[in-house]
RNA sequence: GGGGGAGUGUCCCGAGCGGCAAAGGGGGCGGACUGUAAAUCCGCUGGCUUAGCCUUCGUAGGUUCGAGUCCUACCUCCCCCA
């Protein structure tokens, strides 16, 4: 590979936001010699964006900064249909109006690491159910399907692996892979985009749109894509068992996002300032290089950095004083979880078991009985011992219950 | 259309001579050790008013004191033949 002139794929390569690019030599030549519109499309599958989104978002992000002009495109047409590419099987199908108040819901977020403004390098929101809606089946097959071979698209990957495991592929999740390449094309005819990125498994899929343009006379298309990012024990990131972590706050509160990113492993904790944060090189690199104990403050800055970028410094700085008070000092910090319960049934008292399950610590009187006996619970940071404990209006500590489950679930109770 | 095989604990994989709340993993949660990390060890992992009761093995019936296990029909999936 050439050493690299563009500003654009220089901080990518040195973030490590590169898994593969089509033509690195003429992506890097383009992106020097001007102005080049890139998208990204999300699908509307579910109400909020997640952590794995991230990393296009960032992708983006830089790349505008480099001054390029951005293009979220939003999968309001082929959601409808359904992306194949690493499902082991047929999603449910979504309706169309859950589908639009996915993505409504979903736009929100995009604001926050891009600018929408009007200027020339301003990021535009586009949906392409927008030009998939209005196609005619027969003049669709006719002036792009023809270009696509079966042969060719059975050999995709997305395909190719439902086939061998013997696992349903539907006609209609065939499709996608050829409403996405056009999709690229009419980003192309509409607003000069030339780029197309995502994820790793999203490569064939860009490359068939880069196909598909070459072969109905588009100027040259590239394709990057960014490495799925697994976390250091091999777990593919953002994925806990309680769901996915969340980037709009209602689904997930800024605390509980800080809290995600300052449990990085270390060994994950130099890549992730790289990806997830801001913050210039060097600063990353003495950040990372800080052993033991000391990488925990490495931690709370990509927390808080991270943080900063989606909800707000305000809201980044109140999460990590939180943790301070929750963590250091034993005492409740005034973001954590809060549940509110009648002011009437505190006065009479309520089983604890049940508080703990109301608040959302336990799955159910039994579950909370099982972590009493495991030593898992505590109130007000003292540990449960006796599972008929009533908790009543005697057990407010500034005006609230605190409810722990293992060292690091806390909610506060309060009445209402 | 004909022949064969499979569906098990509402996270997944998976054993299961008619006595089964059902082996064993993985994952998850908790505890110990630590640094809100990793690794390691230990415990838990259907519900309830918990010495007991209730609900679970694709669905619906049947045989039996007793069915995940045997019988019948049906549903779904896979393989071979047409």
């Amino acid at each position: 590979m050439a050493a690299l002139k563009s500003d654009l794929l220089h901080v990518l390569t040195e973030r490590g936001f590169i898994h593969q690019v089509s033509d690195f030599e003429g992506l890097d030549a383009a992106a020097l010699a001007g102005r080049i519109t890139t998208y990204v499309g999300y699908d509307c599958t579910g109400p909020s964006l997640h952590v794995g989104h991230l990393l296009s978002i960032m992708m983006l992000r830089w790349l505008q900064q480099a001054g390029h002009r951005p293009i979220t495109l939003m999968g309001g047409g082929t959601t409808r249909v359904g992306d194949p590419s690493g499902k082991d099987a047929t999603r449910q199908l979504l309706t169309v109006d859950q589908i639009e108040a996915n993505k409504t819901s979903l736009r929100a977020v995009f604001a926050r690491f891009l600018d929408y403004g009007e200027g020339p390098g301003g990021a535009m929101m586009v949906d392409n159910a927008e030009w998939l809606a209005p196609l005619n089946y027969i003049d669709f097959l006719r002036d792009v399907g023809r270009h696509f071979s079966v042969n060719r698209m059975l050999s995709m990957d997305s395909v190719k692996l439902r086939l061998e495991r013997d696992q349903e592929l539907s006609f209609l999740e065939f499709n996608y892979m050829i409403l996405q390449a056009y999709d690229f094309v009419e980003l192309h005819q509409r607003y000069g985009c030339t780029l197309q990125m995502g994820g790793s498994d999203q490569w064939g899929n860009i490359v068939n749109g880069i196909d598909l343009g070459r072969r109905m006379g588009t100027a040259q298309l590239y394709a990057m894509t960014c490495p799925l990012i697994m976390t250091s024990s091999g777990v593919k990131m953002g994925k806990t068992a309680q769901g996915a972590v969340w980037l709009n706050r209602d689904h997930l509160a800024p605390y509980l996002y800080w809290q995600f990113w300052r449990n990085t492993e270390d060994a994950d904790v130099e890549r992730f300032l790289k990806l997830f944060t801001t913050l210039p090189l060097d600063e990353i690199a003495r950040l990372a290089a800080l052993r033991g104990a000391e990488i925990n403050e490495a931690k709370k800055v990509l927390a808080t950095e991270a943080t900063a970028l989606l909800h707000g410094r305000e809201d980044a700085d109140a999460a990590a004083e939180t943790a301070r008070k929750t963590f250091e000092e034993g005492t409740a910090g005034g973001e954590l979880p809060s549940f509110a319960v009648p002011a009437v049934s505190l006065d009479a008292g309520i089983p604890v078991l049940s508080l703990f399950v109301q608040a959302g610590l336990a799955s159910s009187n039994g579950d909370a009985r099982r972590q009493v006996k495991g030593g898992g619970l505590r109130v007000n940071d003292e540990p449960l011992a006796d599972e008929q404990r009533m908790i009543g209006r005697a057990d407010l500590v500034d005006g609230a219950v605190k409810l722990s489950l293992g060292r690091k679930k806390h909610v506060l109770v309060r009445p209402a």
